[in-house]
DNA sequence: CCTTGACTTGGAGTTAACTCCAGGTGATAC
DNA sequence: GTATCACCTGGAGTTAACTCCAAGTCAAGG
């Protein structure tokens, strides 16, 4: 698969696709003799993986160290585990205070639409007025 | 209330306190006669609502617009629930992107953990036969 | 065969959101 | 009263994560 097909199925621009690989993001892909990329099956995967942890805001740094630990095979399982066991402390951090923002957005959003129910049927009665 | 004790209370820097305000972020705070800024209390509600929208992630621009509607009156009610509804659902959009990469995390690091476990077992079984 | 278009690289530019700095003023501690 | 300290402003600098650009190479269509 040519880097125009990845980026348009990730929906990742190739000019991302290649930094990701430039910074160590995702591993070395596979080239043809005249040096154009092919991603492989295994490539894909490697691509929907680190996009999924960059949409929800995993640090790129934190990411290029894991891929590098990876890399260095088995004896990193350890610390791979703890890389991840502390993003995902940090993931699920982040997303309670969403959801208290959340929480109060919906609470805002109410008050709102009270005031605006409320004006309508002000306004309602003016014209109500008017007619009598 | 002085800035640094607002900027203590919230975790907030005093530059980026005042940098709230300069950009209009946060309405503009009363000063004592020699012009340092002296928080209300209604003062540290906003920046305390500010706190929370930008901890979830909504952008300084919207929040920028958001705060000029309020400033503007009543007629800005229908504009204003528009934006907090608008955000409300990019923000819920984010969290299912959250949950979704929190569930692969879990996934991997319990597949880490497991392979830890093989390993350990492995090297007792090891230490069994040495002393076997 | 030649043009068009997708690909390559290294490096520069952009964006959002701070963060820091220099130079200056008023208030507080001793 | 003087030294230190928090505060002020306008503007410059930083950081993360892309995003764009120039200059060059290769492959396929007409």
């Amino acid at each position: 698969m040519k880097i125009a097909e990845v980026s348009e199925k990730f929906g990742i621009s190739s000019d991302t696709l290649r930094y990701y690989e430039r910074i160590g993001l995702i591993w070395p892909v596979n080239r043809t003799a005249s040096g154009i990329r092919d991603y492989s099956d295994l490539d894909l995967r490697r691509v929907d993986f680190i996009k999924c942890m960059r949409s929800a805001g995993l640090p790129v740094e934190v990411l290029i160290d894991y891929v590098a630990l990876v890399q260095q095979g088995d004896e990193t399982i350890q610390a791979r585990k703890e890389i991840l066991k502390e993003q995902r402390a940090l993931l699920a951090a982040r997303m309670q205070e969403m959801q208290k923002t959340l929480d109060i957005l919906d609470h805002k959003i109410e008050v709102y639409e009270n005031a605006v129910l409320k004006k309508e049927k002000e306004i309602m009665q003016e014209q109500a007025l008017e007619i009598a």
